[in-house]
DNA sequence: TTGAAAGCGCTAACAA
DNA sequence: TTGTTAGCGCTTTCAA
């Protein structure tokens, strides 16, 4: 078997409590002790069992996170942002790919029952508000990123969908569009939801009537974004703008239209959302709204620590981050590419 | 505190042993005695706490992941695939994101000497061979993906990065193509080695000659390909095609030539690789070559655990899975789009 | 088929 | 500043 502690209090003419003592870095060690202590600790080459750590003294440093697909940039870069923020903190961090899946959402929470992590967030999750109050109130440790919940124990961390996507209404009215299409995601995502509120109420204070025709849904990705641009099309409803609500379907509606003959900017203005990284490369450039993704991630994940840890508690509870709006050549003619 | 196996015992008047067989799911227990135990389970809402349990069997049901960056769709999607097989088989994943740096993947390695995690993937890694093998030597599971380690207790899952780049060069001098650039990424991968080195075997194959002008790195993302290519038309060596190392590289070429006014196949064909969902939405479409990425990581995954099991050990070590060369317009005047 | 009891390797009172 | 020791909650012999 492995070296344990013991051999190595032995080896070091001490007691485990003091090798202990050594390895969590605690101040009680003479600067003798502590160097024999270490000489020992490599000389066996020693690693203490995590394990055995873990058990005693009831925590894991571990946080699990829940996303509803990892393969999707938007959610990878938040993860990173936490795993980053995790790993300086001395956290490790489960992925949990529920796969956009309630049940897979509901089983992964079940490593927060059994122990197997200190802490979960949850990226724009699925489940009811009340499954994470629960939890909650049980004194477990819980964040939500994408979504506000509404209990002072739960550390969210959200843009403002209705906020940016009016701008982004308001910005392709500004062009001079007064017909102007909404791509919808999952139908039953907040961010679809929201997006698309901002989108009624931009049109609402300009004054142009709301059209239902014109929404149509694409389930956040390229294929679903084609597909409901072509839907679109097929109604030979007049419109002159798409306001996309993420990156990928807006992307489906650059290959729609390639294929169509349509050209973009101009005879279709096109504005997607999140800033992925392929908007400033495909032609012409992709208008789109940056989130500060890895820093929602990073946020959330310090919070959560942090409350954990008993720092700060009081501190902020809902970190609003802004967005911006960045136009580029899909939805501004003056724009070159 | 929690519940715990003592309390379930009492309440179903059995011993303790009885209860952890129940939730063991053994053989050894009379049904009546098993719904009596599952009777009080429901009734306390008892969770096992899995750290205990993790200290007494010696294994954690978790593996970790190292991989250089978890936003990068390839990578995304094999650990997707390891994720995905993992939780079928009851194994939770830490991913560890090493951000390319080979000092942080051998951090991530302490998490099997500590026993936090019972195996250990590593995907595409930088650290040498030696470093995987002594690991392995000591009765550590470790398995790699994207690279051979020549040692009979090392799954790996890998393609033929020299067989694929040969036939993506052969396609580009059946299309006429006599003056081929190379696009490389990080200087020092594996995968950026040998597909530089199939290019160069298709050339010699076809007597064309080596020109190393032609060849420049771009680290595997979108700027660097837009970079290169820029350095590569600053050379004023005329090219009239590229193979690009990645998809993401090639989506670069595809914004530095929109710029430069060079149309895309016509003054310039180009290839990727690992064909991002991307690949398929842009104008025109992107030849590439398919990588079964998910399975790549579901098939290594699913050998790692059927080892540490000690099922079927004699099985497959080396899993080669084969890619397949897809063209589309950037590389072939005769397709639409 | 069940139970008693040892102990996984560590941390944290408490005592010295 | 250091040591002694009692568990953390579970699994797994071994015996019945």
């Amino acid at each position: 078997m492995d070296t344990k502690i013991k051999d190595v209090a032995k080896l070091a003419g001490v007691s485990v409590a003091t090798v202990s003592r050594v390895l969590n870095e605690s101040e009680l060690v003479s600067e003798k002790t502590r160097r024999k202590v270490q000489e020992a600790i490599d000389a066996m080459n020693y690693y203490p069992n995590a394990t055995a750590k873990y058990l005693r003294s009831r925590r894991t440093m571990t946080i699990g996170v829940i996303v509803s697909d990892i393969n999707v940039s938007y959610y990878a870069e938040i993860v990173k942002g936490i795993e980053n923020m995790a790993y300086s903190r001395k956290y490790k961090v489960i992925i949990c790919d529920a796969q956009n899946q309630m049940d897979k959402e509901l089983g992964y929470l079940e490593l927060l029952l059994n122990r197997t992590v200190d802490a979960m967030i949850l990226i724009t999750p699925l489940v009811a508000d009340e499954v994470i109050t629960d939890l909650v109130d049980k004194d477990f440790n819980v964040g939500v990123i994408g979504r506000y919940i509404e209990h002072p124990g739960v550390p969210c961390s959200l843009t403002d969908n209705v906020k940016f996507s009016k701008e982004v209404v308001k910005h392709l009215i500004d062009m001079g569009h007064r017909s102007i299409a909404f791509l919808s995601g999952y139908p039953d995502a907040l961010d679809s939801y929201e997006r698309l509120e901002g989108y009624i109420k931009a049109l609402r204070e300009h004054q142009i009537p709301f059209r239902p025709e014109l929404i149509e849904s694409g389930n956040f990705n390229e294929e679903g974004g084609y597909a409901a641009f072509k839907r679109l099309a097929g109604k030979e409803i007049p419109f002159t703008a798409v306001y996309s609500a993420n990156d990928e379907m807006a992307l489906g509606v650059y290959a729609a239209c390639a294929e169509l003959g349509i050209v973009i900017p101009n005879d279709m203005a096109v504005v997607g959302a999140d800033n992925n990284r392929i908007t400033k490369y495909i032609t012409p450039k992709m208008s789109t709204v940056d989130q500060p993704k890895y820093t929602m991630g990073a946020l959330l994940a310090e919070k959560l620590i942090d409350q954990m840890n008993e720092n700060k508690f009081e501190s902020q509870r809902v970190f609003k981050v802004d967005s911006e709006l960045i136009v580029r050549g899909s939805s501004d003619l003056a724009i070159n590419g």
